[in-house]
RNA sequence: UGCCGCAUAGCUCAGUCGGUAGAGCAGCUGACUGUUAAUCAGCGGGUCGUAGGUUCGAGUCCUACUGCGGCAGCCA
């Protein structure tokens, strides 16, 4: 066998008339006097193939084990449908059964089920429909991440996923050293001799690879990263996971326009490439899983974002006449809530807010002239809330060092990223985007757990 | 982590006022010459999440626990 044989995707797009054999996973069949119909899918494409076979074709007995979740291979000629529903199918003279499945106990069935219920057995869901589809729609992305960096002179870099680098923070953090203690949130070594250590120092899982992204752009001028983070926090939500997919790119020479002239042309490529990649997988999501889905994304791709300060957004939020559960007032740290009401009820479409308080952004986020903002950038969808968070960084030593006293920080902590600043810094800018929060906006689908093949979450790490 | 909700057949669910467990789908058997969520007829299928409690009697009421889900927080 060599792993060069046709797809189904590929069968189905061929013109009738050619001998072939068709390898795929049983979906249903369907029987009538003297002839069986039985749908195919191999993964490449939404559409199975309907194999066809008249009485004698195919001895029966084999023929019983042809059941739904079946792997075999069909052989025979492809000739064009007499009837609706498909152009091409297979006319079969020849079957092998490589797998077979008992009906009374596989647990994928021929009709839907509860996504709560797949994700039970997740080991099978890519076989239907739904998850065939989003995984499909993962790898498109994935694809179309990298084309559209690479397509402007961007290096894919690597950076850590052990690190020391423990206070950035993003979040809790996944401890990796086992000689660790914890007090008051702090951790610590438990051996006396940090030599005894594995890395001589507390280790832990990255939450994010921007701080040496930075270091990489401060030579290399536009790189990203696009790899695993972890999270540790207690999060139990539709839109979080505990290891998760990030896009970070990191821009030398870049302000926070830049920034924000990146984020809009990267979420309408990478959108308008899967709006003609996943045509059919997309058509599959209207229709079941968000009925306004390819509406939506078509607007996306084609309107300017709009773009307003966290102030004026604190404004349209006083003014707004509604009664939210959290107060809304400058310096406040927009809720749910408030995302929600500005994204879908304000604007209808993704809105970038900038210059944020400083209070409540990060250390390394430049400092605005007025003392009281700085150039955070975040990208707001509708229905999932924030998909891209960014910034122009500090790139002025005395600024940055100040700033990180004054937040009751370590600047010994940070010598190489203070010597960035140090020696040749440039303005510079970046933002870290969510896979799987994209894959949620592009899909419709509505829990983060569906849209990665084995979520990891509280409690959950199955498979 | 907090709040709310759910847990009954393989799946999705109903189960009235506390009185011996139901449906649809799936599966199995059969019928039908082209189906495509096939259709039609029949059959099998249950420790009602776990442990206590109230009661003559608990799927149903109470308590705890476990699991799952939603929302919120946290965040990308």
């Amino acid at each position: 066998m060599d792993y060069r044989r046709t797809y189904l995707r590929d069968l189905l797009a061929s013109e009738p008339g050619v001998e072939v054999s068709a390898y795929g996973w049983v979906k249903t069949r369907r029987d009538s006097k003297g002839i069986h119909f039985v749908q195919i899918n191999d993964g490449s494409c939404f559409a199975d193939l309907q194999v066809v076979v008249t009485e004698g074709a195919i001895p029966e007995a084999a023929m019983r084990q042809v059941t739904t979740g079946a792997c075999v291979r069909f052989d025979g000629k492809l000739v064009a449908s007499p009837a609706a529903g498909q152009a091409v199918e297979l006319a079969a003279d020849g079957l092998e059964v490589y797998g077979s499945a008992d009906p009374a106990t596989y647990p994928m069935q021929k009709k839907g089920a509860s996504f709560e219920f797949l994700r039970e057995i997740a080991h099978f869901r890519a076989r239907g429909n739904t998850f065939g589809a989003v995984f499909r729609v993962r790898n498109a992305a994935s694809d179309a991440v990298h084309r559209f960096f690479q397509d402007r002179g961007f290096l894919y870099i690597h950076t850590p996923i052990i690190t020391a680098s423990d206070a950035e923070g993003a979040g809790a953090m996944f401890a990796v050293s086992p000689n660790l203690t914890v007090e008051d949130g702090k951790y610590a070594l438990k051996v006396s001799d940090p030599a005894d250590d594995f890395f001589g120092k507390p280790a832990f899982l990255t939450v994010s690879g921007q701080l040496e992204a930075e270091t990489l752009a401060l030579a290399m001028t536009n790189v990203y990263t696009f790899g695993p983070t972890f999270r540790a926090e207690n999060s139990n939500s539709t839109r979080h996971l505990a290891e998760f997919w990030m896009i970070e790119p990191e821009m030398a020479f870049c302000d926070i326009v830049g920034n924000m002239n990146l984020a809009e042309e990267f979420l309408k490529d990478v959108i308008g490439t899967l709006l003609d990649r996943c045509a059919a997988d997309l058509e599959f999501f209207n229709k079941r899983i968000e009925p306004d889905l390819l509406a939506t994304l078509g607007h996306v791709v084609e309107s300017p974002f709009e773009r307003m300060t966290y102030t004026e957004a604190i404004r349209l939020l006083e003014a707004s006449g509604e009664p939210f559960e959290f107060p809304v007032f400058w310096g406040a740290d927009l809720q749910s809530e408030h995302e929600r009401w500005l994204t879908e009820k304000k604007v209808g479409r993704p809105v970038i807010l900038t210059d944020y308080p400083k209070q409540i952004k990060a250390f390394y986020m430049k400092q605005n002239d007025d003392g009281k903002t700085v150039r955070a950038m975040d990208v707001l969808a509708p229905r999932i809330g924030e998909i891209i968070g960014g910034s122009q960084r500090e790139e002025r030593l005395d600024v940055l060092s100040a700033r990180i006293r004054e937040m009751g920080m370590d600047p010994d902590h940070y010598g190489w990223y203070l010597d960035l600043r140090r020696f040749g810094s440039a303005p510079h800018a970046g933002f870290g985007l969510g896979f799987e929060r994209l894959l949620l906006y592009v899909t419709g689908m509505k829990n983060i757990r569906d849209v990665i093949p084995y979520h990891r979450a509280p409690g959950q790490a199955d498979f």
